[in-house]
DNA sequence: TGCTAATTTCATTTTATTTTGAAACCATTG
DNA sequence: CAATGGTTTCAAAATAAAATGAAATTAGCA
């Protein structure tokens, strides 16, 4: 079936590229920051510039990657919420959509992948206080103090990061 | 040279050991949720335990690390200000500090590493927005608003980052 | 200044992560 | 309920990141 539902001008075609191309960009790094592969930056820059939703074999066709990656991105992406699924008529292929509240998604960043870290942090803690009570070494104070720095450090997290994450869904 | 000017008991001496352990295993974490290397988190976690400044080959050898390896994580610990030197009367070797205060630590990463992330991106932000009004593509409306959130999303990181850097050097 | 210990650098090796591609699985529909 | 299109899974391959170790460099001291 050819595409002659609508016609496009040449500029106009490569503008849009120019867009995906400076997204796809924005998001890699943007991810990698967050630890994220470069292909689910990839993912998440095409469709958050893509006024349609797209199938998965779309995404793996433009971007040039596999359907395995762009399967497993996707799947990171629906873990994390930046992205969700849109129902199109007549097509059994699920569809994608980003999510552009970014507030929700570094909401739940910060709630899945920092928060469980510190409540580990206040376990290792509490081990370090038994130890050193247990026992009297020499340079008790020294240890006391670097724990109570530890302690504050990370009661302060806790409760800086959800007030993060709450400014961010402003 | 035996040591013996300080006589330790065998428990207090793995009381030690036992913090450092801890310690270690919990900027290893913490490194690398920053994206450092496990070795620089290694390096950091002794140093924070330790009473005395260490030279370079001691932490090496604890660790067992390679002295390339620590050579390569100092390098990395002074560049954002982790640690610092110490002289020691009579010994030609760098001894290293933890630095404990945190604060400076975040500060110093936020600075180096994300703001000059957030800088290039508003020069790909004015890029994209030549880019449109230059073509009028269909969709404009769309592309319009996805430019305008990420906008939004770079000018409220280029002031929350700040902010959150000095709240943290309090 | 020359000697040597201390440190850095960097090519190579090792290890960890990411991607691929094909097989297995699932779900729709004819 | 078989056939086919769509998706996931996962072992193997490719790539990227980190650690090693030895040579090169630097710095303190006699």
């Amino acid at each position: 079936m050819a595409s002659e539902a609508s016609f496009k001008s040449k500029s106009t075609v490569s503008a849009k590229r120019d867009l995906e191309i400076e997204s796809i960009d924005f998001f890699v790094r943007m991810m990698s920051l967050l630890g994220l592969p470069r292909s689910v930056g990839e993912i998440y820059g095409l469709l958050y510039f893509s006024p349609k939703p797209l199938p998965m074999d779309q995404i793996a066709a433009r971007l040039d990657i596999s359907i395995g990656s762009a399967s497993q991105g996707l799947k990171t992406l629906r873990s994390i919420k930046a992205i969700r699924t849109a129902y199109v008529p007549g097509d059994r292929r699920d569809h994608y959509l980003a999510e552009s509240e970014f507030r929700r998604l570094f909401s739940t960043f910060i709630k899945d992948e920092i928060l469980p870290h510190l409540e580990s942090a206040k376990d290792r803690i509490s081990r370090m206080e038994k130890v050193l009570s247990s026992e009297s070494p020499e340079d008790k104070d020294f240890y006391n103090i670097r724990i109570e720095k530890l302690k504050r450090l990370t009661q302060a997290s806790g409760r800086l990061l959800p007030m993060l994450a709450k400014l961010l869904k402003l």
